[in-house]
DNA sequence: AACAAGCGCAACCGCCTCATA
DNA sequence: GTATGAGGCGGTTGCGCTTGT
């Protein structure tokens, strides 16, 4: 059955559209203050408007509301959005419950316009947040700005590892090298073809490295030496994931959002956390005993120190009950008995609740994709 | 200065859900 | 169980402003 539209067709020519004045606006508000909104439909005679009661309502909820804060969204909010988009997709007004004083049109609008471009920028399909494969367009993406930026952020990175912030490196080697190292892989990976010389470079550069931190290896073979089929699309995943990693890398910490089938699957999941995209795909965990979810919100050592702990008390989590646990270095995790499967949507429901009211959440990023969606999968490994 | 193109955002449209008769 | 209608939601449009030529 095909309904009319709310507003009725023979007062189509009376029903006023497109923007709303300040008198109009100041009548609206004036009869929602004193009198409330019951019925939106009968609303507008009421108030003596000469508009119909769907505009009146999206007039309202969308601009004249007291509690909408209006204004530039903050890095916070548009992490969260994003966040929260890669969970939820485009349910913008479950979205919109997350961040008080935002509408959902807002958040739409803010999304289309500004972070689906940033994403786009980056390499990320904003609307399934996996990296985009499309070949033709990787090399106008990876630009020398990214490649220097990155270069450059790797290097701090690998200072701090040799500080021990990350990782337990005992490699102590001058990091002269350290951008030469990271940035001739990622030239590789745009032109191999010509790029042999910085190649044979870069193996002097690996010869002369008595020590090569574990991080750095896997970093370089993943980028120089994808096995197997779909090689050239993994080299451009990973380094999509790498170098939109960074500055949660460098911030030091490691925070994961994943549906884990534990027992071994514990410790990898924590070890990918602490430095995403480090781990490799084949570390997932085979036994599963339970489901949890946990939320590493600490320094990387930390993080894993916590989840090892759990870990290795008992193999099936026993101190993670129904509802959340809190270790002492910030890490929450939730868990349930049972495999993935058996976690029913609801619970779902209060877990991602619970983790996305978290200011600290950050996001992870795996090999099923940057900002994964656990709701979708059975294991995601981060 | 004039025009075109791009951008941001308020508002609209139409479909869906849910409550109620 | 079915029909109906209000409210809600997501996609889209179009206007006004800004920026580039």
């Amino acid at each position: 059955m095909v309904r009319p539209p709310c507003c009725g067709s023979e007062d189509d020519e009376k029903v006023k559209k497109g923007p709303w004045t300040a008198e109009e606006d100041a009548k609206l508000v004036d009869y929602i203050t004193n009198k409330g909104h019951t019925n939106w439909k009968s609303l507008p005679k009421l108030a003596g408007l000469n508009r119909c009661g769907k505009s009146c309502r999206l007039r309202w909820t969308n601009y004249l509301r007291p509690d909408i804060k209006r204004g530039k969204f903050s890095e916070e909010e548009e992490r969260l959005i994003i966040n929260l988009h890669s969970v939820l997709g485009n349910k913008w007004s479950r979205i919109a419950t997350h961040l008080s004083g935002r509408t959902d049109n807002e958040i739409k609008n803010y999304y289309n316009t500004h972070i689906r471009k940033k994403l786009l920028q980056m390499g990320i399909d904003p609307q399934t947040h996996k990296p985009r494969t499309d070949h033709s367009q990787i090399a106008q993406i990876i630009n020398l700005t990214q490649l220097i930026g990155a270069a450059q952020q790797l290097n701090s990175i690998m200072m701090l590892n040799n500080n021990g912030i990350i990782g337990n490196s005992n490699n102590n080697n001058n990091n002269n090298n350290s951008v030469a190292n990271s940035i001739i892989p990622l030239l590789h990976l745009l032109n191999p073809a010509t790029t042999s010389a910085a190649s044979t470079f870069l193996a002097q550069q690996q010869q002369q490295q008595q020590i090569m931190s574990s991080q750095e290896e896997l970093l370089l073979a993943r980028l120089l030496n994808p096995a197997g089929a779909g090689a050239v699309q993994q080299q451009e995943l990973f380094c999509n994931q790498f170098l939109n990693t960074l500055p949660a890398l460098a911030t030091g910490r490691g925070s994961s959002l994943m549906v884990n089938n534990n027992n071994n699957g514990a410790l990898a999941t924590a070890r990918e956390s602490a430095l995403p995209g480090l781990v490799s795909a084949e570390a997932s965990p085979e036994a599963s005993s339970s489901t949890s979810l946990v939320h590493h919100n600490n320094n990387v050592n930390g993080g894993v120190d916590g989840v090892m702990e759990a870990g290795n008390n008992n193999n099936n989590y026993p101190h993670l009950s129904n509802n959340s646990s809190n270790f002492s270095d910030g890490t929450t995790a939730f868990s349930s008995p049972g495999t993935a499967a058996d976690v029913d949507d609801n619970q779902y429901e209060a877990w991602e609740k619970m983790l996305l009211m978290d200011d600290d959440f950050v996001p992870t990023f795996g090999d099923s994709g940057f900002f994964s969606s656990w709701k979708d999968d059975d294991l995601v490994l981060e």
